[in-house]
DNA sequence: CTGAAAGCGCTTACAG
DNA sequence: CTGAAAGCGCTTACAG
């Protein structure tokens, strides 16, 4: 708990003298002032010293803290995994850079545009990033309650400051890889055209249906039959044959199918085709077969807190849109060409 | 921007009554003291007043921030869904009593030991809520850096200030259905002893051996194999008969096994036993069949919160260590008694 | 380079 | 209840 005060004291200096020491803003090289500073140094480990962050950001009027909110519905537990890994990565690159990162939700936004929270918008944070789509109203005013943003993996989209996958060449490698399998069925597992409030699942079907389209092939849409819905299930499952093929919007649609056909004693790769537009990292333990489309979701979180850096040290002109590209994890889910062709 | 000055110069009074109207310590039901309580309030909403957090932070000498730690290994990615799950939980217990989390990693804690970092230890946050188990040097010293600590899934375990899951139970619930289901053969993939870094794993080891002993039987262990290795795999995938049923300590293994068997086209459930002694949120919707030992880990981190608020307010004395319960989620992936019964 | 001083915005005794 | 004042710990012009 020693201040510079203390240290001021007992190294017989000035507080200011001990806070250009320990900021290194100190440029001459007389020896008498370089052993001034070496001592003043030591006292400051000898105390344990360590700069008063709340007093810094007061006079500097940065708190060299960068808000990350993520979308949450009030009062349901919202847990998508794959946000982690683009959190972490950002939590690394603020590290990096000496900034700290606090999570917000929905909740701590909508609190505080209403005036009744005291947990964000009381200047704690230098920035705010973004992740994943908000609701329209909590978007829009979000830059009221902190101007400096960086918009990640959202729906907003600007020339500046946000930064995206390229969702639409997701959909078109999937596609692509399913059309090359073989595959004389297409079938796409996606949300209903209502509900794709996240602007990937518009740009995946998107680039799937070109795809398919570009070969000439019909595209039908399969939505995810709901928890325990049984029907739905085997409506599905009897659509599994060898000579189709099903892409999946999400690795959770993916997983999803695969249980469905487990049930019916199916084997993706075997018995249908299987390809997914999306990836987590993870994936290489659990199910390193599937054919996926993959994105370095930790890089981009990386990025994201290098634009927002850029940002806050040196202006918002700095940092124009990123679009993150994706590769194509080839998989055993989607390999049975000779099977397909023989059925045919 | 506005401060309490610019406001008290507006509404002619005092600074000090403006901070005493705007945090509530007004008890007086005095006309004149009501009204005049009410103009200061409508010209600080005209103003769009924040309150300084760095400001309020350096008199009460709290910055109504809670640190959490996840592990990560430097230079490595790491990513593990399932802690993603109890950071919302303890985000949204922090967030409800008015405090802001913090996310560190291990390479924060230690620059910060090495006095390197700016990021932690700078007197920002009031508490630390350490994620999973820390390597020993870290969990030794991190106590040193700030004092009001709560170890939540941590090898730590004291009679206050921990919370973890009861994960010999998780076994033994799991050995147990694997029992009931009518198996003869007993393997359990998990890691091999000297990489048990974390205390479930020996837990769950030690109650799904239990359970098997109590039957009379044998348990084996396999481990997961190695990503890419062939080998291995096959090794594995020559074990799966029907008389057979193995017991996987994650989720990731219990995938893994899956792809396995898909691979040598069989099915769990059906060709063999398989058990889980781990849950995730997202099985609901990506493997609802599994048979599983499952935890509530938003429930876990809202209650570690919970305990860093009491630890932070009321005094270490008011929170005892707390061990979570769990259930079985009985799924398919065990329940072919039939078949099991007339192979032997 | 160095020291004395002002000031960042707030809360909290202290008189009145 | 209310106002004037002190002080939280630091950084930054300002003279020297």
């Amino acid at each position: 708990m020693a201040t510079l005060h203390e240290i001021a004291r007992e190294a017989g200096v000035s507080v200011n003298t001990v806070s250009r020491v320990l900021n290194g803003k100190l440029k001459g090289s007389y020896p008498a002032v370089v052993r001034k500073a070496e001592r003043v140094r030591r006292i400051a480990v000898k105390h344990g010293y360590r700069p008063n962050a709340a007093a810094r950001a007061m006079v500097t009027r940065r708190t060299q803290q960068v808000g990350v909110v993520v979308p949450n519905t009030p009062g349901k537990r919202y847990t998508h995994p794959v946000a982690y890994e683009v959190i972490l990565g950002i939590n690394e690159g603020l590290q990096k850079a000496g900034y700290v990162m606090c999570l917000a939700r929905i909740d701590d936004i909508r609190a505080d545009l209403a005036d009744q929270s005291r947990v964000f918008g009381e200047h704690r944070i230098d920035g705010m990033i973004v992740l994943s789509s908000m609701p329209t109203d909590v978007e829009q005013q979000i830059e009221s309650l902190i101007p400096r943003v960086v918009w990640c993996d959202s729906n907003v989209w600007r020339g500046t400051g946000c930064i995206r996958r390229d969702e639409r060449r997701a959909g078109q490698l999937a596609g692509q890889a399913a059309v090359a399998a073989g595959y004389s069925q297409f079938l796409m597992m996606t949300y209903s055209t209502p509900n794709r409030d996240h602007y990937s699942t518009q740009e995946r079907f998107e680039g799937v249906s070109d795809a398919v389209a570009a070969a000439g092939q019909k595209l039908q849409v399969v939505a995810e039959p709901g928890i325990g819905q049984t029907q739905d299930r085997r409506k599905i499952a009897d659509r599994l044959d060898p000579r189709t093929v099903i892409i999946c919007n999400s690795i959770y649609q993916a997983h999803a199918l695969r249980s469905i056909a487990e049930e019916c004693g199916r084997i993706p790769g075997r018995d249908f085709g299987l390809a997914c537009c999306d990836d987590m990292h993870q994936l290489n333990r659990m199910w390193p077969g599937l054919a996926r489309v993959s994105f370095d979701r930790y890089g981009m979180g990386l990025h994201a807190a290098t634009m927002m850096i850029d940002l806050l040290e040196h202006g918002a002109e700095q940092c124009p849109s990123t679009l993150i590209d994706c590769h194509l994890i080839e998989g055993g889910t989607l390999k049975r060409k000779a099977v397909v062709d023989s059925a045919s």
